[in-house]
DNA sequence: TGGTAAATTGGGAACATTCCCAATTTGCGG
DNA sequence: CCGCAAATTGGGAATGTTCCCAATTTACCA
């Protein structure tokens, strides 16, 4: 077994040539004698030589490599995500690390050591419900490594950033949810810290307003996204004096767990309660009832946020301080409501 | 912008120190004064300094990374399986690369290359359905890298594997569609390059065999896992002179996919034909009718694997050549069958 | 056939770090 | 206050590559 790998030093000396040649060789340059190429590459074929990026690396200051720092993996969005991203990346010759935070900042922070130790040349974020303090991820602007949020942006930071219209695609849900006769709608909603949450809950608000319902407090409920609190919460709403006759939750994963709950109580959905939920997972449309939501391009989110952060990285962005890509939602109308 | 990345140097020379006094403070070693070391982390604090992995890997041969080539993540099944990798993984100090060879052999070659050329510590795979050779691989092996079979394994290479008892799944599932009366069960098969398919459809034939029921070939159609020709298998099979009465679904998507067919056609599950499938993905529990399926413990079979791997690495595995990990499912049953 | 330009090749620094060995400093007992 | 061992620090090679500049070879024309 082999301990020693196989350098360029290895080729040269059985060729008797200088390392510098058989560097270029390899690197297909053009200074070099056709024979001289052709033999080079048989014996590096022949000795299954493998360029050594670490070293190549260390000198142009380059990994090729972009890192990816994503909350959870539970929901069927970030994989998705992540595939687009990859999807780009690949094609632009770049591989990927991936880390997942658990939702937790501390991890989020180790993550980030992770990401520099490795000399990413760029990262993608979508922060954790928890993360307040910026600090760890300043240090990449800091650097001059490129850093693009999505999903999960920060506001304070001035990096591209790729997001949906939740405001917009929470405010059609929701009045879409009106339009059907509904007039006491509760909302599940995210953490606070979470802006997405905030403008979901903004975009519910105003189709309220828009649609002359007044605002009951009592009817909103910002949650963890711990999905096993939903039963809780669910139950609560049901148990109120006046209770709803429809629910918009801040994702999927929450809806339908909402459905399940409702219909553990022997209630029917829609005609006790209607359910919309946000995102379009794989799963709702596959379960019973089939669950209206909104569509998000997750895939495309990822795409467009690979590419942005290339962009970056090989500079050819102007200005990319500003730049913010907003895709559109669509709202997907289906039995549960 | 600082375009220079701080180095052990730049805390040296502020310091008055050599590189090597600055290195071992950085690394912890004994042999250096308390108030040295003091001053150093400070600076290197201070200075926002992060160790170079890619110059300590060139020396020390050790980039504590592993990588993970997986052919899809359309399913839930590899996602989870890499969760589970990645949890040990991260445990024991490695971070991870994550490849998709997207089901074709060229894909899984390249995966290949970018593996060897960032110097992983070792490497977990689960092949593609096209992979018959295994020469990209047996590379790793030669220059004595560990690598790790999960899930999809190949035969030729004496390596650790994880995988899950296939026959007997296969064999308990359709045991229990006999049992309830099923007479005529067609399989719709995965595709016989891999073995995991040859199992399945080995414990299929020996469940029919030994209830009596003789085997029809007529009944057994061997597909390469494109969702999209589920449909005509489907319908194919519904139209037979003699249909069947239930179906066994190679995977759970495939028995998704084959509900929704058969439920578009007017037929009732289970009333008219019973369906069973083999993962129990998320989506399985919430679907219409709720799928009966052999359930894998796929998180800890990534688990596995990645433990697997790192004791290879860290040379704390005696005859790890003979391992193979065979984990156990259970039937769950639900209400397609 | 010599000269010069072009083609090809070689030599070494540089990248950031570790680690071995040698050099220097410190501390303590006599 | 000296000597010697222990504690601490420094110097330089090594890791595998690229890239610049210089050296060598080749080719072609007068």
């Amino acid at each position: 077994m082999k301990r020693h790998q196989v350098t360029i030093i290895d080729i040269a000396k059985e060729l008797n040539l200088s390392k510098s040649t058989v560097s270029r060789a390899l690197t297909g340059h053009k200074s070099v004698k056709p024979d001289t190429r052709q033999a080079v590459l048989e014996l590096a074929e022949k000795l299954d030589y493998q360029r050594n990026m670490l070293a190549i690396s260390l000198i142009t200051k380059k990994t090729n490599t972009i890192g990816i720092i994503v909350p959870e993996f539970h929901s069927s969005y970030f994989p998705k995500a992540i595939i687009g991203a990859q999807e780009v990346a690949s094609k632009a010759g770049y591989s990927t690390v991936i880390c997942q935070s658990d939702e937790t900042y501390e991890t989020e922070v180790a993550n980030t050591r992770v990401m520099l130790a490795n000399q990413v040349d760029g990262i993608l974020v979508s922060i954790t419900k928890e993360t307040r303090n910026f600090d760890h991820l300043k240090i990449f602007q800091r650097k001059g490594i490129p850093i693009v949020f999505f999903n999960r942006v920060c506001d304070e930071m001035d990096v591209p950033k790729v997001i949906v219209d939740d405001y917009d695609g929470s405010f059609r849900a929701v009045s879409h949810l009106i339009e059907r006769g509904r007039k006491r709608i509760a909302h599940l909603a995210g953490p606070s810290s979470l802006k997405i949450s905030e403008k979901r809950l903004n975009g519910y608000k105003a189709a309220l307003r828009k649609h002359n319902i007044p605002f009951d407090e009592e009817l909103v409920i910002s949650y963890d996204l711990n999905i096993e609190k939903v039963k809780i919460y669910v139950n609560h709403l049901l148990n109120l004096e006046s209770p709803p006759d429809a629910i918009f939750a801040v994702n999927d994963p929450t809806a339908i767990e909402t459905i399940q709950v409702i219909k553990k109580r022997g209630l029917k959905v829609p005609d006790d309660i209607a359910i919309v939920g946000f995102s379009n997972d794989f799963v709702s449309g596959l379960i019973d009832p089939a669950l209206t939501t909104v569509a998000q391009p997750v895939k495309e989110i990822g795409q467009a946020a690979a590419q942005l952060l290339i962009d970056q990285i090989n500079r050819e962005l102007a200005d990319w301080k500003a730049i913010i890509k907003v895709l559109k939602t669509e709202l997907i109308i289906r039995k549960s409501s």
